[in-house]
DNA sequence: TGATAACCGGGGCGCTCGTTCCGTATAGTG
DNA sequence: CACTATACGGAACGAGCGCCCCGGTTATCA
């Protein structure tokens, strides 16, 4: 079956149903109402019916985008002469897309294939970092994520305004700390390790 | 309107309700559909309406103790002679908690005028750890509360085998020495880059 | 034990939301 | 310009869920 090509208005709209989409997932997470996304973008819902079969096709298709993006950031910043500074400011990255886009933890989770590229990517970057002796040997991509989701939601906890972006960079500063080797002298926290 | 003591029956199934909603809340979070808390029960929806006019009531109620018991426990660390392991040994009994129990964000989100009494509870230790130095000073009983809750959703991220425990406990290591007083030398942890 | 009031169960209402269907409008073509 | 395939819009359907109501049941007390 070769996809023939669209028809002149269908192609525009699927354009508009796309963009209001990502505008409507950022702002207010996954479950947002579909007929809302269909308002935005001044079409009726059977429209958006006609080009994604589903409505989590549909937030596959934008959050696609994103992930692949941040995949592309990832591999770019595992080639960096400073693998630490590479991590780190991945991590603030992350932090800060988590403010501004609200579907982020619903982003990361159900992304199908995609996900196992992010994972991969972080996976690099990580051991990179660790092997420069800028991050702690004990965590590993697992914790990584676990930290990474937690980061997010704990940013957007609070209202969009501009007063959370300074909390935002704290908690950012105390992940990014907690994430550094541990004093030589203190194992307070660092037991045991597998 | 003197409360007039509550029949027998009535009496149970309040009990039944309650414990039934408690494990039911703590299962599936607050999304849990009423009819299978009644359903656990061993009643019908009608009868749990008879005794909280409701669900977020019901919620409320079965999260109270919980947020009662964290309050008592944050209030008897104030008073520890080592400011600094009664803090994080309150965080660790937070993450500990956020294991089995996955309503805890929805119940630190929601509990209406005990929360400031949380916050307050919170506020008195964190500051207490920060006057002995050991934690960073930079930090606010917001930011606080913010990563406690994004520690509890990164904890309960995965599934809820055994084996995350020690994922648990590495989260908790990496926040906890990121709350610690930074090094003297670099002062500057997350700053702006690109 | 019988009268009375409290209580129980579950069927049902109203609402939200994802999804589908069909009559109508329009782009593309000879 | 007419004709057809394609796409559009929105009304309608069905499922899930919070919440309410009423006929039947049960505890309590004289």
């Amino acid at each position: 079956m070769p996809d023939r090509p669209l028809r002149a208005d269908a192609r525009r709209n699927r354009e508009k149903v796309l963009r209001a989409a990502r505008d409507a997932f950022a702002e207010s997470g996954y479950d947002v109402p579909l007929d809302e996304i269909a308002a935005r973008a001044g079409v009726g819902p059977g429209t958006v019916y006609r080009h994604f079969p589903a409505k989590e096709a549909l937030f596959q298709a934008v959050v696609t985008a994103r992930i692949e993006d941040l995949i592309g950031d990832a591999r770019a910043r595992a080639t960096a002469v400073d693998p630490g500074g590479a991590f780190f400011g991945f991590l603030a990255r992350v932090a800060q897309e988590a403010t501004a886009k609200r579907d982020l933890p619903d982003a990361i989770a159900i992304a199908g294939s995609l996900q196992d590229s992010l994972y991969a990517a972080l996976d690099v970057l990580l051991r990179r970092a660790q092997e420069a002796g800028a991050v702690r040997a004990d965590v590993g991509t697992r914790e990584l994520i676990a930290l990474f989701k937690g980061m997010v939601v704990g940013i957007r906890g609070g209202p969009a305004g501009a007063a959370n972006e300074a909390l935002r960079d704290r908690i950012v500063a105390v992940i990014t700390d907690g994430l550094r080797p541990p004093r030589a002298a203190d194992a307070g926290t660092a037991a045991s390790n597998s």
